[in-house]
DNA sequence: TTGAAAGCGGTACCAA
DNA sequence: TTGGTACCGCTTTCAA
C-alpha cells in the first residue's frame, strides 16, 4: 500500500523542484525537451496520475457533477438518462458521483450535502417529492437542474417533458385510425405527468368533439397491475372501448395480458398504446405503439446545462421541455381492423 | 454567483481565526462555549459547508468510491447493486462515483482513470471483457474490486456468484417435483457464468443418472428472444422435456410466451424456471419460479470490503462467493400437473 | 482559550 | 531555462 507518487517524488528522482516537474509535465513552452523527456519517463515509470482534487482546489474549478435519483432501475428511466449523462460528462473531462435517496426526504439530503461538500460543480436532481426547499437548502450557491416526474412545473432551472402533448399525440394517432371511443388508463396521480397526460388527452378528445373517457387504476408502486385491474374493471362495467391509451408501456402490458387472457385480440378487439417507449424491447412479439420520450436527449442536456452553470456563461438554457414523439408498432390498428397474430 | 463560505470567511464576520472557527464546529474541546455559539450561528446563517476535498487532502483520506458498470439497466442487474452501493456508502459518509463504460474498452478505462485522478479510495468494477489488465494499469495502487459475469475465478479481489450452485439447486427442484427429462436453455456464453451453470446442470443430472439435455439458442443481447427461439426449436424437433430451465428471467418468460402461443400451458404442459429473480414483477398473473441471486448483499459487501481495503485492515475478506436459492413460484409443478391458470 | 506556522498536492507569478 | 514563493481550504501541532 506505498503512497502515490507526486510531483514532488518525481522532483527527487529527478534532482528538480516539483515546480518544473509540474511545467514539463504540463509541456510548458520553458522547460527544455531533454528535461520533459526524462521527467516524463519517470512519470510513466512511477505510474504518476495528478492529484486532481489538489489541483481543482487551486484553480477554485470542479471535475465533478453529481446526479441524486429515487432508484435506480425500478421500472423508471433514470438508469436510461444516467448513461447518457456518465458518456456526456466523461466527454467533458468530469465525474460524475450518483446516489439513490432510496425515496427518502433524509437521504436525499443526505445525498446533496456530502456532495456539496465534495465540490460538485452542479447537481442533477430528480427529487421525490415536489417540494424541493429541503434540497435548495441544502445545495446553497451549488447550482441545481430539475428533473423527473416530481418537478414543479414553475421551477426555473428544469428540464421537462411536454406530457400534454403526449395526449394529443395520443388521441391524433388513435382517431387517424378511425377510433372515436378511447379510454385513458392511469393511475393514482403521486407525479404531475399523471394529470398533465389527462389534461392533454381531455383538451385533444373534446377539441375533436369526443367524450374523453378516463380510468384510474392502482399505483404508480405497480402499473403493470394497474393495467390488468383497468381493463377487468372496464369488462365488468360492459365499457371496454375500441382503443386504449395507458399512461405508461408497463401498463399497456398489463392492459395487453388481461385482454388475451379474456380471449381478446389486440389490435384485433382493443388497439393498446402505451408511453415511455421504455420496455417494447421485452415483447419481441408484440410490438406496443406508444409515445418515445427522448430521455438520452434530456441526459446529455443536462450535462450541457451543467456546464453552462459552472462556467457562469450567460446564456444557459435554464428551462427546456422535451417533446415526446409516436412510436408506431403493432398494438394499435384500424378500428374493426382483422384479428392479429398476437 | 458568490463564492462559498470558507473558514476564513467566517473568522472575518467572528473577529476570529480560520483555525479557531475550525475548531469550534468541530467542538474542540479547547474552545469556550461561547465563541462556539456564536460561530455555530455565523456558519448557519452563511450556509456554510465545509470543503471536504481540502480536508481530505489534508488528512490524506478519500471520502469517495468509484464504481463502473457496462451500462445501468440494459437487463443487467447493476441497478440494483448500486442502489444498495450508495446506500451502504452514504451510512459511510462516501460518496460513490458511478461511470458507464457501454461496453467500451477505452471508455471503461477513461473512468478509471478520472476516477483514480478524482482520489476515489476503491473501486468495484464490473469489467467488460475477462482480460482487466488495462483497469489494473489505469488504477496503480488504488484498490479494485471485480464483480459481475466477466470476472475471471482466479481473481484475487472479487465478488462472484456460485453459478455451479444454480444448476445443483434448479435439479434439485425439477427433479423433487418428479422431472427426468429436463433442457437446460443457454445462450451464447459471453460471460463464463453461462458456462458455468452448464457445468453445474450437467453436474447434478448425471450425478442422479439423467441425461443433461442442453440448447443454446441465441446471445445476450436478447435472452427473451432466445427463450422463444429455443421452445420453437425443440418444438419443431419433438423434443419438448417436461421442464425447462432458462439462463436468465427474460429467457424463462420467452419461454413461456412461446409455449403458450403454442397453446401448451405452464406448469401443465411444461414447468419452466428461470435465473436472477430480477424480473419476475412484470408478470403479476404468473410467478416466475427462479434462483434468486443476492444482488443486494452482493453490494453492500462490495462496500464493507472497499472500506476495508481503504482503511488497510488485514482482515479483509478478498473473494467472497454468493450463494444462490431457490425461489418457487407458479411456474413449475410436478409431471403431468393439472392444467395451469395461465 | 486562542492563533501562528506548517503541510496536504497541485498551479501561477516572478525573480534568478 | 529553472526554481522560490505564495496560495487554494482545511487540520494538526505547538507556542503565546
Amino acid at each position: 500500500m506505498e503512497k502515490r507518487p507526486t510531483l514532488k517524488t518525481i522532483g527527487q528522482l529527478a534532482g528538480l523542484s516539483h515546480v518544473a516537474v509540474s511545467k514539463a509535465l504540463r509541456d510548458a513552452p520553458d522547460i527544455s525537451e531533454a528535461t520533459k523527456a526524462r521527467v516524463k519517463k519517470i512519470a510513466e515509470e512511477l505510474g504518476y496520475t495528478p492529484n486532481l482534487t489538489a489541483r481543482n482546489l487551486y484553480l477554485q474549478r470542479s471535475g465533478t457533477i453529481g446526479m441524486i435519483v429515487p432508484a435506480m432501475g425500478d421500472s423508471t428511466a433514470y438508469d436510461l438518462i444516467f448513461n447518457e449523462v456518465s458518456a456526456a460528462a466523461a466527454a467533458r473531462d468530469f465525474c460524475v458521483m450518483l446516489g439513490s435517496s432510496h425515496r427518502s426526504l433524509q437521504l436525499e439530503e443526505r445525498h446533496c450535502r456530502m456532495m456539496v461538500g465534495n465540490q460538485v460543480g452542479a447537481l442533477i436532481v430528480a427529487s421525490c417529492t415536489s417540494d424541493v426547499s429541503h434540497i435548495k437548502a441544502a445545495c446553497g450557491s451549488t447550482p441545481v437542474i430539475f428533473i423527473g416526474g416530481k418537478t414543479d412545473p414553475g421551477e426555473s432551472r428544469a428540464l421537462l417533458c411536454d406530457y400534454r402533448r403526449s395526449g394529443e399525440l395520443a388521441v391524433e394517432h388513435l382517431t387517424g385510425l378511425g377510433h372515436r371511443d378511447i379510454v385513458l388508463l392511469t393511475y393514482e396521480p403521486e407525479n404531475l405527468t399523471i394529470l398533465q397526460k389527462e389534461e392533454g388527452f381531455v383538451q385533444a378528445m373534446e377539441g375533436r368533439g369526443l367524450v374523453p373517457r378516463m380510468l384510474r387504476a392502482g399505483s404508480a408502486a405497480n402499473t403493470m397491475r394497474a393495467g390488468m385491474d383497468g381493463v377487468e374493471r372496464l369488462l365488468e362495467r360492459g365499457e371496454l372501448p375500441t382503443a386504449l391509451w395507458c399512461a405508461s408501456d408497463y401498463m399497456a402490458i398489463g392492459a395487453m395480458n388481461a385482454l388475451r387472457l379474456r380471449g381478446l385480440s389486440v389490435p384485433g378487439d382493443v388497439s393498446v398504446m402505451g408511453h415511455d417507449d421504455l420496455y417494447f424491447g421485452l415483447y419481441p412479439n408484440i410490438g406496443l405503439t406508444t409515445l418515445h420520450t427522448p430521455m438520452a436527449e434530456l441526459g446529455q442536456a443536462a450535462v450541457q446545462l451543467a456546464m453552462d452553470l459552472i462556467e457562469g456563461s450567460g446564456q444557459a438554457q435554464l428551462r427546456q421541455v422535451f417533446q415526446p414523439s409516436l412510436v408506431a408498432r403493432g398494438s394499435t390498428g384500424p378500428v374493426n381492423g382483422a384479428p392479429s397474430h398476437g
